[in-house]
DNA sequence: TAAATATGTAAAATGCACTTGACATGAAAT
DNA sequence: ATTTCATGTCAAGTGCATTTTACATATTTA
């Protein structure tokens, strides 16, 4: 699953630290989201939506991860 | 927050069973999230928006949960 | 060169999303 | 009356999202 986290992120000209701060999580959290370590939460995903004034399908990109094995 | 789940089954006249089914997740999942008990996974929460041909934030309501101490 | 800023890694701890399996209940059908 | 179907409860287990703290590295700035 990609996002545009950090592609959002660097439009709006603030730092993991700032943005950490603004959703009230850890600037790890943002890190690890950002380098795709794992997936936010729902309420997570919806925060970030809010802040970047998105939706949360916009931000979050769920291609194709239908392994059907 | 609250969610649509319940509402849209019961619309598409089918059971927790198949919901469960067709996401490929368990009963279980399904009751605990029409009775909120826990909130879907961003994965899960896109799932059901696809299955019900909708968006995430049209099935999630994520009303004022801005419990700033 | 040294200090500050932004990004990253590593590791241990916590809480919760989700599973599994077993059992309970009410309604509908036979 | 009893089988079936849909919904629910309970409890124990697994994995992962998130936190915390501490350290590393590159770039900018004084």
């Amino acid at each position: 699953m990609r996002t545009k986290i950090q592609e959002l992120r660097k439009e709006h000209r603030i730092t993991q630290s700032e943005l950490a701060d603004a959703l009230d999580v850890t600037r790890q959290t943002i890190i690890s989201l950002e380098n795709g370590k794992y997936k936010a939460s729902l309420v997570l995903a919806h925060k970030i939506a809010q802040y970047f004034g998105t939706t949360i399908e916009e931000i979050f990109i769920f291609e194709e991860e239908e392994n059907l094995c």
